[in-house]
DNA sequence: CAGCTTTATTGATCAGCATCAAAGAATAGA
DNA sequence: TCTATTCTTTGATGCTGATCAATAAAGCTG
């Protein structure tokens, strides 16, 4: 059966760059996967047997120490492509942050059709050199930022990233829901729960942010924010 | 003329993929560039103008803080890529660490040139493929450890990337030149100059390594060594 | 090789964030 | 609805790494 001629993602995912027919071929190689929210559909450092697109839902990649020290990598949304095509390993684990469906493929199976593709992996291209992009600033919120700026940068980047359901952008959103827990919160910003928990008390009571509910973020003034997210001292 | 029939990293660099006649098409769009140790050839946030490969010397990209403070995102050796293609901007700045030379290129003659030839598309996937890879793994020492275990990882990971110059590789070097000062390696790790400093004397004392001269290290104990960089309370 | 500049080391102190601990909400399940 | 569990907040304390400051060593230049 044909799913993707129904699929909610088609002309997001890298498919956008294929023809009817293509399509229909990369997707006699695909299988829907449902994933519970805490299900984990690659494991770190195992051979690297398959990838995917997700069709709804967010996944996170991340790595940890052998003491349980955990850092969030990535954060994967729908339409976004999951894994390592071209290499042995996957090195990061991926986890159904909410409820998922993803399209996932054998990673020999996707790497040849890919190889007979350029138009694929070009679009493949785009979304890896853009992500490593956003990575490369995260090194930075990493390395150099305090508690603060990493949080306001944090709530700012959700609230540009966080309207794609609706897939329609016009602007930033002021209110959104975290897909995050606190503790994940930590683990993409290099903090503990405690230190993510009080600075967020602090915004709320600087009267930057209302948090009205665990886990929805309302901006109420998203200038001071950005004044926060670039040099907390100002 | 033709550089490229003589070009030393013509076999590792992207141009591999090309065929001799395509790679003296290309040769012809590129142009040669002496750059000396501290000289910038692209700045963070400017239309990306340019691409290029190494040919010769160690370049590295950074980020910084309207304050001052810096963060490097990567580093680059010969028959590396440098610059973003298919972008607008390249969002970090590349300067040179050492005297270098390098081939650049146009960016719109390059990303042309490229959409005409998916193997060297795909020999540029593979690259940000691993790059990204690597960089996700410096997300987790920059955001979750100890400067003790960032050090030791850090002086692993260069005693096997610096034996690059003769390209024959044959394991880990145990002794190496830096083509860094300690400021550079604070940039790098997320740390100040002086905890660098501290740290390598603790190092030293316990054994582990010898600092001959300010900028060479001698690994001693690479067990010791491995053990602190997986986990400094071991 | 003298004098200057840059870079690195060493020491003292401080602050930010982590850690430890406990209480308080929210959520889920019976 | 009540209870058990999980998640979050809040408080007290301590440690790691930053900051400030001064000295020392290494490179440069003439």
């Amino acid at each position: 059966m044909d799913h993707c001629s129904t699929c909610v993602v088609r002309n997001r995912a890298i498919c956008a760059a294929l023809g009817t027919d293509e399509v229909s071929l990369l997707g006699k190689m695909g299988r829907h996967h449902k994933l519970v929210a805490g299900q984990t559909l690659i494991w770190e450092g195992e051979d690297s047997l398959l990838v995917a697109n997700v069709i709804d839902g967010i996944l996170k990649l991340s790595t940890s120490m052998s003491d349980g020290r955990e850092q969030i990598v990535g954060v994967v949304y729908p339409s976004d492509f999951i894994g390592r095509p071209f290499g042995s390993q996957t090195q990061y684990n991926v986890t159904a942050l909410t409820d998922a469906h993803v399209c996932t493929f054998s990673s020999s199976d996707f790497d040849r059709f890919a190889r007979e593709h350029p138009d694929l992996e070009h679009k493949l291209l785009e979304r890896t050199l853009a992500e490593l992009d956003r990575t490369r600033r995260w090194l930075l919120l990493l390395g150099r930022m305090t508690a603060s700026e990493k949080i306001a940068n944090f709530l700012i980047d959700m609230s540009e990233r966080l309207i794609r359901p609706d897939c329609s952008f016009n602007g930033p959103a002021n209110a959104f829901d975290l897909p995050f827990g606190r503790q994940q919160i930590a683990d993409i910003l290099g903090l503990t729960i405690e230190t993510v928990s009080r600075r967020l008390n602090d915004f709320k009571a600087q009267g930057l942010i209302a948090v009205p509910s665990r886990r929805r973020i309302e901006i109420l003034d998203r200038d001071g924010l950005e004044t926060v997210a670039e040099n907390a001292s100002q």
